[in-house]
DNA sequence: CGGGATCCGTCCGGATACTG
DNA sequence: CAGTATCCGGACGGATCCCG
């Protein structure tokens, strides 16, 4: 569960449903960076963990939508505070990497 | 700095340091599985972010003791949270994989 | 005791090509 | 559009040996 949570995209992903339902490319090009590999094996595991729901509409061509299920947005408050205290903190962290380097 | 805090060890670490400084061999009896080598890595990027302090005590044999500072404090509320949430819904989560693997 | 250095297998993850 | 499949290099991390 720990290594669920300390996976790099994760945090990504759940940050880009944050605001609601998201297609699969919407979600592709708002995560800078992420392979279409990574993105998509990142959702399944989300899936199976059941914090994202998947719905597929058969259209023609097909419509994929990812959403944050109950368990899913009550682990929010959390992605949001870890994000908010790197974001506030970086230049802290980044002032004492140049210290230590210099040693 | 998100990838720093995706460590696999990090929050095992930062976990071991909670209660008061540690020295390492105390680290690495508490934290299971970890190597030498992981552990080490992982203190030393700790280290470098200004999240722990390292205390070299010159006696023989030698005497290291690792402790948080004040900045690495400030993030526990938050390993706390995430720690208290996995426990609190692994048994959901397993429950879920269970289902969707069935199918 | 608290590591550093090295070797080496494993798996992560990007690139590419193809599909309903 | 939303993937699946495959190939492949490089990083991650364990095991081992050595040292002040």
């Amino acid at each position: 569960m720990l290594e669920r949570l300390s996976d790099k995209w994760v945090t990504l992903v759940l940050t880009g449903l944050a605001s609601g339902p998201r297609r699969y490319s919407d979600l592709s090009r708002r995560i800078a960076g992420v392979s279409q590999k990574m993105l998509t094996q990142t959702l399944r595991g989300l899936e199976r963990d059941g914090l994202v729901r998947r719905t597929v509409t058969p259209s023609v061509p097909v419509r994929v939508d990812y959403e944050l299920t109950p368990l899913g947005e009550s682990l929010m408050p959390l992605v949001a505070a870890i994000k908010g205290w790197a974001e506030a903190n970086i230049q802290t962290v980044e002032a004492a990497r140049k210290t230590y380097d210099a040693a």
